[in-house]
RNA sequence: CGGGCUGUGGCGCAGUUUGGUAGCGCGCUUGAAUGGGGUUCAAGAGGCCCCGCGUUCGAAUCGCGGCAGCCCGACCA
């Protein structure tokens, strides 16, 4: 490719709204540009890159015993009201209507059409187990796309979909899936760690996802230094904390004109937050639910989501809580009939002080199972940093990462709404039991980009570069010009991926370029390499810059291009059968 | 959907407080010099100042209403 020909240039100035270094290298190396809020066009070297990211996941589904499928970008909605999540996911649905009026979707995620598919073409056990994957367009209105291609509301996915006769199948083939995983974004020079999920609107019963560990990251994550233990904010358990026999004390309410709706306030009343009930009103599918914890701790909503079956749980307003005869700042579950979720924390501290739903006044000594109690007890923490590890009690640690992508085990979630059933060996029709997984493109680009910079900017690992070999000429003379433009037809000609810089620029504009596009390797034709009969090689990345005599430069080429290769199955040993 | 901010040549911004012929830098075009880390000089092109309605002799500037974008939260590859 020729630089002077190549649409998406490098700029200089950019815009304020890049907020992180990745972001801004995908504006100033022109790899993307925004069309609308989360909507991309990918520029010639962006794409480039993405084509090679795919090709990655091509090889790694396929040897998992993948099969390659594609699937339509949409849908009609009757398969989406199937499974019920036609009603269930919100506005991040896009949906629309065809010339006869049908109701249709874009679709999100393919579970729906490829059990549909499936329901039509697979019937019996000896069919199974199997794996279909593409590589394909999904879109998603999101709410507020950030950073780049970090969130975008139209991307390219790789989802995958598994289907087992056995749940021992499923665990096996999970772990299998897992490793590919990795595979994947080691090869892409990507340091993940596989974290514990929430499933969210896929359903299901267990899933991981994999992050890109970064302070951009969005997504916070707890790990464990003694035990390993490492999982999403929103699934963290707390270790239940410790039982307090103390014996239970008598109710008795007394006047407290301060109120205490807020977490970490002072004491008063000689007590701790520890010493208090928080009670919560949330307002679920119209109704008003009752959360009670520990007065220290904070409520997770995604935990009390998945408790509540609903993800647009949210606080009731002042005038609910008045409307349901509650007064703010004194809430309690003593003498109230709501439907009552409590955290463990709260069965096992005894007298604690509750509010009396009357304005101005608080109750001593309120127990679980005496003054009120509920069948519905779970973990509904917010947890910590410095909170106890759930599996070993070591303080869990927090990190920020980027979310790459995702396995998950659906069960029969699908199979049963959509019936699609195999006939196993006694002749009975049984629910497939399935599995899915998911990786973002682009979000593997931006976080190589994300990733591997420095102040110059991009350096490519060779694996995921959209060009190998950066070519420059500096100075104008003719002799420097004819041999660039020999070597570069002779290289492309040999299948080298080359980036050639034929622009009439100045030296330093033109280093500079290269720095920023990043390519792996630079090489330089100018008077002072010719005198020698030689070219200038440089590593991106590294700072000197070696001789490379002209007679055999391209099989040099070649092999420093192998040699970087080799450096990530160094890295990633368990690679090294791939090359 | 809550909270904050911003819309002015391709990009980055000033001008808006106090209404009076739309500016700067980068980039772009032409010419000349230069040629190893964003070079210099000269001459140019390019703007429904986000949109609509209003106030005014006069609106980028004031008022009202929209729309779009960004950031912080709730959602996700």
């Amino acid at each position: 490719m020729r630089l002077s020909k190549m649409i998406g240039r490098t700029v200089r100035e950019i815009p304020a709204e890049a907020e992180t270094e990745g972001h801004r290298l995908l504006i100033r190396a022109g790899i993307a540009h925004r069309v609308a809020s989360g909507i991309y066009v990918y520029g010639h070297l962006g794409w480039r890159s993405v084509q090679k990211i795919m090709q990655i996941l091509r090889e790694e589904m396929d040897g998992v015993d993948g099969q390659e499928i594609n699937m339509p970008v949409t849908a009609p909605a009757d398969l989406w009201k199937e499974t019920g999540r036609w009603s269930a996911v919100g506005s991040e649905l896009a949906r629309w209507k065809d010339r006869w009026g049908r109701d249709m979707v874009l679709a999100m995620t393919h579970e729906e059409t490829l059990t549909d598919y499936l329901r039509s073409e697979v019937y019996s056990y000896k069919q199974l187990p199997f794996m279909l994957y593409q590589i394909q367009t999904k879109f998603r209105d999101e709410p507020r796309p950030r950073a780049g291609l970090i969130r975008t509301r139209e991307f390219y996915m790789k989802d995958g979909y598994s289907c087992h006769l056995t749940e021992e199948c499923m665990d096996t083939y999970y772990e299998r899936m897992a490793d590919a995983y990795y595979r994947v974004f080691n090869r892409a020079g990507l340091d993940v760690v596989s974290v514990s999920s929430d499933n969210g609107m896929f359903g299901g019963k267990e899933s991981h996802e994999y992050m890109y560990l970064t302070p951009v990251g969005e997504d916070k994550l707890f790990f464990c230094d003694s035990c390993r233990y490492a999982a999403n904010y929103e699934v963290t358990e707390r270790q239940p904390v410790n039982q307090d026999n103390t014996p239970p004390a008598t109710l008795q309410e007394v006047a407290t004109p301060e109120r205490l709706d807020i977490p970490g306030q002072a004491a008063f009343l000689g007590v701790t937050p520890k010493e208090f009930l928080k009670t919560l009103a949330y307002i679920t599918r119209g109704h008003l639910v009752l959360v009670v914890i520990r007065g220290d701790l904070m409520v997770n909503e995604v935990k009390l989501s998945r408790i509540l079956g609903d993800d647009a749980i949210r606080l009731a307003t002042p005038e609910e809580l008045q409307a349901g005869g509650f007064v703010e700042g004194f809430l309690s579950p003593l003498g109230r009939s709501e439907r009552l979720i409590v955290d463990p924390s709260v069965t096992r501290s005894p007298n604690l002080v509750a509010g009396a739903n009357k304005e101005g006044y608080h109750v001593m000594n309120s127990n679980f199972g005496r003054d009120y109690t509920s069948a519905e007890v779970y973990d509904i923490v917010a947890v910590v940093a410095g909170d106890p590890c759930p599996l070993c009690g070591a303080p869990l640690r927090d990190a920020r990462g980027i979310e790459v992508g995702n396995i998950f085990k659906l069960g029969t979630r699908y199979s049963v709404n959509m019936n699609a059933l195999v006939q196993n060996e006694n002749g009975e029709q049984q629910p497939m039991i399935m599995g899915c997984y998911g990786i973002g493109v682009g979000r593997i680009l931006s976080t190589v980009l994300e990733a591997y910079n420095d102040k110059d900017g991009i350096i490519w690992p060779v694996t995921v570069a959209p060009y190998l070999v950066h070519l420059t000429t500096l100075g104008v003379e003719e002799e420097v010009i004819a041999c660039a433009e020999q070597l570069y037809q002779e290289w492309t000609k040999a299948g080298l991926e080359v980036l050639y810089d034929d622009r009439d620029l100045r030296p330093g504009v033109k280093l500079n370029d290269a720095d920023l596009l990043g390519m792996p390797l630079r090489v330089v034709v100018s008077r002072r390499s010719l005198a020698t009969q030689s070219l200038e090689l440089k590593e991106r990345g590294l700072s000197a810059a070696e001789s490379l005599p002209l007679a055999g430069s391209q099989a040099v080429l070649y092999q420093r291009l192998e040699e970087l290769r080799r450096q990530i199955y160094l890295k990633y040993p368990y690679l090294s059968h791939l090359s």
